[in-house]
DNA sequence: GTCTATACATGGATAGAC
DNA sequence: GTCTATCCATGTATAGAC
């Protein structure tokens, strides 16, 4: 498994054969069939692995951020420093891959969730008792943050410098969360007000999808 | 280039060859290698040119564009009316193969731009005059958006439910910034003046990325 | 320009020795 | 469990007929 993460790292999802990544483990071609019974399985139980490897790697770093700031400033420090090792870029290939691979779906999708679990638990900390929270949805803004994620991942393989640029231009955007949060009492007063009239005719309980 | 762009949709970047691009496009495989050289070469000049197409075609709609709550069912729409075509989840299978593809590489960094700047367009339009604008660098924010909106894409098609629902639920935040500029002249001038606070001592004039 | 034919490489998958 | 050997399908690329 650690051979076809290697592998979906440095072939991508359109390099990965039996042959390349018993190679990447120095094994045998016919192991991965053995052992899995297809390419496709063998590439669905590394993404699943190598997910919750990497996610429980990074636990308490998730822990550790207090900001929108320092989130962003995580997700640029994770592709600089874990692109070596495939297990961050292997999302996105294992995504690319399961558009058309029905064994792979699974896998990518629960590898996905495992990350927008841990980006919403970073928000519930961070947004809990924003001025903006009755309209914020914060399952469905995690998710959003986790496809932007991917989305730069691959960007940054095909043009770094304007990838990295572009989160770490968005760090004001960040801070305004917090000037939000501090704007005194009288503008704190009208803001709660408006949002209470926008959220209150589309959403019932703040932070729940209704069935609605 | 179109069976080029089929195939890409129906099968991945993993399931592109000669043969099967051949296939999709009615034609003998060999003319691959004599129209461009290489499957690769084929496959760059298959997402600059659809890339230029769809975003031609999309123009008219992107600048009926009004609001960013406007901008996110643009995003959903597309994926729903134009994933038959191909034309819309190419750029990340593009991107995908490029990864490790050098050839594909400038090709599938232009098809981003062009969204890109199309999006950078939209918001030029829609936050022209907001609040926020001193704080908001729209180049990088508009290629955040494409993240985001390759990253959908790609989750699309492993959770079709949870990526249209997460999608869907981030109105309100678009109409936010609607509430934001109408605060009423008190709340608002407070908020002006925290704003020119915060972006103060961080860019020189807005909207340009400072070379400090 | 497009086809057929053909070369050679790579990939999926299995059988059987160890 | 792991290896070697093998089969057959698919893929890249070229030569040559039309």
């Amino acid at each position: 498994m650690q051979g076809a993460l290697i592998t979906l790292r440095e072939r991508g999802i359109a390099g990965v054969s039996a042959r390349t990544i018993a190679a990447a483990a120095g094994v045998n071609q016919g192991l991965v069939f053995y052992h899995f019974g297809s390419v496709d399985e063998l590439l669905a139980a590394a993404c699943s692995w190598g997910a919750e490897q990497l996610i429980t790697e990074l636990r308490p770093r998730f822990a550790d951020i207090q900001t929108i700031t320092e989130l962003l400033d995580f997700g640029l420090e994770l592709n600089e420093g874990y692109r070596r090792s495939g297990d961050v870029v292997m999302l996105a290939q294992a995504l690319a891959g399961a558009q058309t691979d029905p064994k792979l779906r699974p896998a990518a999708a629960q590898a996905m969730d495992l990350w927008v679990a841990e980006i919403e638990a970073v928000l519930r900390r961070v947004l809990g008792d924003s001025v903006l929270n009755p309209l914020l949805d914060l399952p469905a803004l995690s998710r959003f943050l986790t496809y932007s994620f991917v989305g730069y991942q691959l960007a940054e393989g095909v043009d770094e410098e304007s990838a990295h640029r572009a989160i770490a231009a968005l760090r004001p955007l960040g801070e305004l969360l917090g000037v939000i949060d501090d704007l005194g009492p009288v503008a704190t007063r009208v803001l709660r007000h408006k949002i209470r009239d926008l959220a209150g005719p589309l959403s019932g309980t703040k932070n729940h999808r209704s069935e609605a």
